[in-house]
RNA sequence: UCCGGAGUAGCUCAAUCGGCAGAGCAGCGGACUGUUAAUCCGUUGGUUGCAGGUUCGAGUCCUGCCUCCGGAGCCA
């Protein structure tokens, strides 16, 4: 590298280039677009960092430089050196002028050109897609998401708490699993670590796992994945109003952690942001009781006991501006560890977040059974085996404390605050119903 | 798994009543010193998803299968 720049030049990058306007900068990356028009060609040379035009005329550059530029085609590997200048012709505001091209690596037929694109044809090249502007402002918008969710539970002193992906026996007993053979046993992959989660947080007292999490039901829509990541925090002495002010500062603070942090990427995206800079605690809560009620005077035939399905929870969704708790489901269509509400057994201390513009749930959570009894009753109605439960009883048989928790899906999250038509643009390889490359 | 839709050039699509399979883009060759999906001239490119059937003749009609897309259920 040092012997092909012919001056000391600072190695910069795109995101950073407007520290260097009036200095010579090299910039190592990949043609995003050319541009030939007789002596001058312009390039979008892309870094992963972002993308900025470099203006190369023939005067400027040696002949063999010429010679390997008008050879590079899109997507060679490049390195450029020039003179960083403000111009307000160029998309981004700033441009280089530049002095020396090599190109590392040149790319023969890639396979995506600028023209629209089927999703068949996307997704079998999604390796390659991901290089493009709106897809690599996703995945960076992704990491800000991820970045700012441990960010946050780290502040607030939880502990992360990796757990298992092998596990022995389904979570919650109602999900079809992967099943993976252990040595002669039947195993599957996890399809929630939150059990888990509970022992550690009796252990460590606040604690959150994040990581894969599968569900190998047929699911065909855009919304479901077979495998997703999921932040699941969980707090002893939590109860459920803890738990949901948590929430409402932990999603606050993801989104705006977005808009501070990837304003050029919203921007790509042509994300609009006043919804986005609506989400401030407190947010709206309708039980759910109140949401029948709501969707029974707008035409929806759901009756009390009924699970909300999607078009149902779409229309709730859309119904409030900023993301709304739809809280208190009745016990029976919710999970078996939930704990009651006092006031009414029939209902559980539960609450799901709704995200808003018709994006639905991003969050279920609720307060845990802490009563030995009372989840050994519950574990029978389900109609699951104690036996299976064992190490989950002993939570509530030594030391046992009130504690909530919530999961987050960090695509649903990412496919909301991106404002995406569908999830699989949320996750770099999307696993889907017989999409497994690549 | 169920309901609906689609498979034609590398990509996106067209092809009238069953009558010679086409265009744009990409690629390749050339021109051009301010392009923004550059433009202009020339040019290459086909087992019409697979198998069978009807017909003088099938991309088009019939039967079966495969793949993909959209939606439902399940859920984060």
């Amino acid at each position: 590298m040092e012997g092909e720049t012919k001056s000391m030049a600072v190695a910069a990058t795109v995101a950073t280039i407007g520290e260097y306007v009036g200095q010579e900068v090299t910039l190592k990356g990949w043609i995003h677009t050319k541009r030939e028009k007789g002596k001058i060609a312009f390039i979008v040379l892309r870094d992963g960092t972002g993308f900025i035009q470099v203006v190369l005329e023939q005067d400027r550059i040696s002949p063999n430089e010429w010679e390997e530029l008008r050879e590079a085609s899109l997507e060679s590997s490049v390195i450029v050196r020039g003179l960083v200048k403000a111009e307000p012709r160029a998309p981004g505001g700033y441009e280089i002028q530049g002095l020396f091209f090599k190109a590392f690596h040149v790319t023969k037929d890639w396979p995506l050109g600028r023209k629209d694109h089927g999703v068949d044809f996307l997704m079998d090249n999604r390796h390659l897609w991901i290089r493009s502007r709106r897809q690599s402002a996703i995945l960076r918008i992704r990491h800000t998401i991820e970045t700012a969710m441990i960010e946050f539970l780290n502040k607030n002193g939880f502990y992360r708490f990796d757990a298992p992906i092998i596990t022995a026996a389904a979570c919650e007993g109602t999900t079809t699993l992967f099943e993976v053979d252990y040595h002669g046993d039947k195993a599957y992959l996890s399809q929630s670590g939150q059990l888990y989660a509970e022992a550690g947080a009796l252990a460590l007292g606040k604690v959150y796992t994040f990581g894969p999490a599968f569900r190998a039901e047929k699911s065909k829509t855009r919304r479901h994945l077979l495998e997703f990541w999921m932040i699941e925090p969980e707090a002893a002495w939590f109860e459920y109003e803890d738990n949901i002010q948590f929430q409402e500062q932990f999603v606050s603070y993801i989104v705006n952690a977005v808009l501070e942090r990837n304003a050029d990427d919203l921007k790509i995206l042509d994300r609009p942001l006043e919804p986005l800079m609506r989400v401030k605690p407190p947010f709206p809560r309708i039980t759910y009781t109140e949401a029948v009620e709501l969707l029974g005077k707008n035409g929806f035939n759901v009756h009390w006991g009924d699970d909300l399905g999607a078009p149902e929870e779409t229309f709730l969704s859309n119904y409030f501006d900023k993301p709304v708790f739809l809280t208190h489901f009745p016990a029976k269509i919710k999970a078996f560890y939930m704990q009651p509400d006092p006031e009414n057994p029939e209902v559980v201390l539960a609450a799901d977040l709704l995200a808003p513009e018709g994006y639905g749930e991003i969050i279920g959570g609720s307060q845990r059974i802490h009563d030995y009894e009372l989840l050994r009753q519950k574990i029978r109605e389900f109609g699951l085996k104690e036996e299976d439960y064992q190490w989950y009883l002993d939570l509530r048989r030594y030391g046992s404390v009130p504690h909530s928790g919530f999961g987050i899906g960090l695509e649903r999250t990412v496919a909301w605050i991106c404002k995406l038509e569908h999830i699989r643009e949320a996750v770099p390889f999307p696993r889907m119903l017989h999409k497994l490359t690549p």
